[in-house]
DNA sequence: CAAAAAGTACGAATTTTTTCGTTGATAAAT
DNA sequence: ATTTATCAACGAAAAAATTCGTACTTTTTG
C-alpha cells in the first residue's frame, strides 16, 4: 500500500478521472467501457491503472462489494488548477493573458460563454 | 534520420522549446545552462534531447559551425494551440469558459491584463 | 452442485521519456 | 606541436507510463 508521490495525473489517468468526475463513481468495467469509446484498452489495463491510482491517492476505492467502486479523490477543480498552472508556467511563461487568448482561439466560444467570461473578469477585478 | 511521429512535445522538450523561443536560437551549451537554472541536467542529456527533437522535427539544426545551432521548428503559437487544445479536451471537456476561469484563478492577473483580455473578448465577438 | 462468467491481484513485458558515460573529433591554449 | 578544453555521436541504462497475460476468487447460471 505504499503511496507514491502526489503529482500531476498522467494522460491516461486524466482520462479515467474525467470519466469518474462525470459519473461520480464507477467500477472498473464501467470505466473501461467508457475508455473504449475513445481508445481500445484491455480490461486488465484499466484495472491496473485504477489500482495504481488508488495507491497514489488519486482514487478512493470501496471494496465492500465484489465489484469495487472507485471515486475520484482529487476534485476536478484541484486537478484543473494544477494542470493549468503548470501549462501556464511551462508553455506561456506565466502569461495568463496569452493562455486565455489561445484558449479562445482553440475553440469557438459562444456569445453566451463570452458573456459569462466577462462576468468572471469583473469578479476578479473586484478582488 | 528516421522521423518519429509528430506529436505534442514532452515536458522536457517543452523546457527546451521555451528557452529557444525566448532566445531565438541556441547551442546545446547555451540551452543546457539555461536549463540548469531550473533543474540540474547533464550536458549530454540536453544534447541527446535536442538531437531527438531535431530528429522528430521539433527543432532545426544548423551544422555549418563546429557548435551546432538549433532553432525551434514549431512556432510558440502552434505549440500553445496544440497544448491548450489538448488540455481543453482532456481536463475541461471542451469548456473554454472553465479553462479561462481556472487560468485566471491560477495566477493573480493585473488590472492591465484584465483590460487586454476584455479587448480580446470584444475582438472574438466581432468575428 | 458444477460450469461458466466476471472480478481482483500480481508480475512482468512494452513503450516512452529521461538520463548519462564513453568515444572520437575539432578547436583553443600553451 | 602537444596538450587541454569543448563538442557531437552513439549506445545504453534508468525511470516512468502503459499494457496485458495468468492465476486465483467470487458470483451467477444451468
Amino acid at each position: 500500500m505504499a503511496r507514491r508521490k502526489n503529482s500531476r495525473p498522467t494522460d491516461r489517468e486524466l482520462t479515467i478521472l474525467r470519466i469518474l468526475w462525470d459519473n461520480g463513481s464507477g467500477t472498473v468495467r464501467e470505466v473501461n467501457e467508457a475508455m473504449n469509446e475513445d481508445q481500445d484498452t484491455g480490461y486488465t489495463t484499466t484495472l491496473k491503472l485504477m489500482q495504481i491510482m488508488a495507491d497514489k491517492g488519486l482514487l478512493r476505492r470501496d471494496e465492500s462489494q465484489f465489484k469495487h467502486v472507485y471515486k475520484p479523490a482529487m476534485t476536478e477543480e484541484k486537478a484543473q488548477k494544477l494542470l493549468v498552472g503548470e501549462l501556464l508556467e511551462k508553455a506561456f511563461s506565466g502569461s495568463a493573458e496569452k493562455l486565455v487568448m489561445r484558449a479562445l482561439s482553440a475553440k469557438k466560444v459562444s456569445a453566451k460563454e463570452l458573456t459569462k467570461i466577462r462576468k468572471m473578469l469583473d469578479e476578479f477585478e473586484g478582488k
